[in-house]
DNA sequence: TAATATGGTTTGCATTACAAACTAGTATTA
DNA sequence: TAATACTAGTTTGTAATGCAAACCATATTA
């Protein structure tokens, strides 16, 4: 170990970092919509391949959280569920990729 | 997106990454064991910020699962545990590595 | 010897992730 | 038109988890 603290820092970097975003389910899902901009609900299903039941609550938390966006339309009579990243949730996304990339990269 | 079925693929990464590792209290343990190969308990908490309990239970979690070998000895009538990574425990966090970094990567 | 410190483990609790069961509407078949 | 099945989700029940408070054993100090 060449620097000690700077070691130590990017380690600690953990113990703050967003749970809301950490837990894999709710990973994939910020993940594709980060770079898909819009998906409904079941093609985050068979995407994700997560079951409707925890889908569905996963997206509750991340609405809750403010970091997706939820839009409930009907199409041809059948319901439709549109997610969308919010900016919120881009920068929140953006600061745990940062802190995750910066601890990977730093182990030796 | 260049490249969709790629893209696809690294994000389902999550779908099997390893959540013995990913818990951030045992990834931080984890990673200063993987750079430092010996720590005893006191020193561990410490750096961690981890409550002794909380420490304890990782650990418990992390010994059963193969991943960190636990040795109790006493030096001068006080007890001391030392802790190591096994080798299992550094293939299991290589793995855990690249695949995060994979995914951390790819994204855009 | 009572009180305090050290180095942990165990216990209890609140939170979580997950799927099964349920709801509500549409389409299809008998 | 009654019954059945499908679609698109939400709610509910449960087992597992993370966490710190409480506890335990020994050592040290007042």
């Amino acid at each position: 170990m060449q620097n000690p603290d700077k070691q130590e820092n990017t380690v600690k970097i953990l113990g703050e970092i967003d749970r809301m975003i950490h837990e894999p389910a709710r990973l994939m899902i910020m993940a594709y919509l980060y770079v898909i901009e819009s998906a409904d609900f079941v093609f985050m299903m068979r995407q994700t391949g997560l079951s409707k039941g925890n889908l569905s609550s996963h997206l509750s938390k991340l609405e809750s959280a403010g970091y997706v966006d939820i839009r409930k339309e009907f199409v041809k009579k059948i319901p439709r569920t549109f997610l969308s990243l919010s900016q919120t949730g881009r920068e929140a996304f953006d600061r745990y990729q940062q802190q995750m990339k910066l601890f990977l990269t730093e182990l030796p």
